[in-house]
DNA sequence: GCAAATTATTTAGTACACTAACTAATCTCG
DNA sequence: CGAGATTAGTTAGTGTACTAAATAATTTGC
């Protein structure tokens, strides 16, 4: 006797709901944040890898970011046009090109260190309960990607 | 002493990355299962507002899914187009449509019913686990939503 | 009772995000 | 060495998702 047929199928109950909701209402919330930056979420991302690593091919940018290259092309082409970035061929292989951090680029990083702070702050959550919730994410991910 | 300042700009840290990730890699994991009933998941969440109320204006559909009409509206309008779907303007008031479910749109609601079970599987989730994320992720959302 | 403000929806324009197909460079191995 | 397979990156096409502007209907208030 299962009487969570038509639970289950309630929009409040799907996680799948609460999660993009989640992740769409908290890019936003970046936004006015990263507006002095000049960058979108996708690009802040993008930076973040950079600012880590700095030459980078376009296939390691989009293994760190768990994207499809397709989508991480375009979006450096715009790093590029914004002056934040450069490509080059990669001397080694010429398949592959060097994205590489313009002076710009690296002058970026020290007002992005206020940026995260004034999330925190934003969505009123502590280092540590950040540090829960990225735990949670992470385990979803692995799920989520892992083969079945 | 702050000794944290670069650990915050680290892409691991980053509770948004963390978020977008899952959100994009959970969306994907619905894929398949929902490959059979012909709908994305954002046509999906539309379907789930209408099976629990049948007729709804679409500024009713996209207040319950927090978006934007104008995100809404296109969405719509390919569920028509897959005959899932009618849009008829409001007796009441002519500005209004009325999105209403078709026969076979709320046919397909006994075939939506093993979505959930079929994706709590594949994530490896219990139906306590799903509540918990759930509660945490509605936090998340009322923070990020709430005015500054 | 009608002009001005408001409300519901759509359209236009930009930016992701994915799949599939394409180009170009490199590797493999007979 | 050289044909075929593989790899890196881009392009094309579809579908969200947002803001801003346009359209059309309704409500308000003098």
């Amino acid at each position: 006797m299962d009487s969570n047929a038509d639970t289950d199928l309630s929009l409040e109950n799907q996680l799948c709901f609460a999660l993009t909701v989640a992740s769409r209402t908290v890019v936003q919330a970046y936004r006015p944040v990263l507006e002095p930056l000049g960058l979108t979420h996708p690009q802040y991302l993008v930076m973040l890898a950079l600012w880590d690593h700095n030459p980078l091919s376009v296939k390691e940018v989009s293994a760190q970011l768990l994207h499809e290259p397709a989508t991480i092309s375009p979006l450096l082409r715009r790093l590029e046009d914004m002056g934040y970035v450069r490509r080059t061929p990669n001397a080694q292989d010429a398949r592959a090109l060097d994205v590489e951090l313009t002076a710009e680029g690296l002058a970026l990083k020290e007002k992005a260190r206020a940026v995260p702070p004034a999330m925190m702050r934003r969505l009123k959550l502590t280092r540590e309960e950040v540090m829960v919730l990225n735990k949670a994410m992470h385990n979803l991910i692995e799920a989520a990607t892992a083969e079945d």
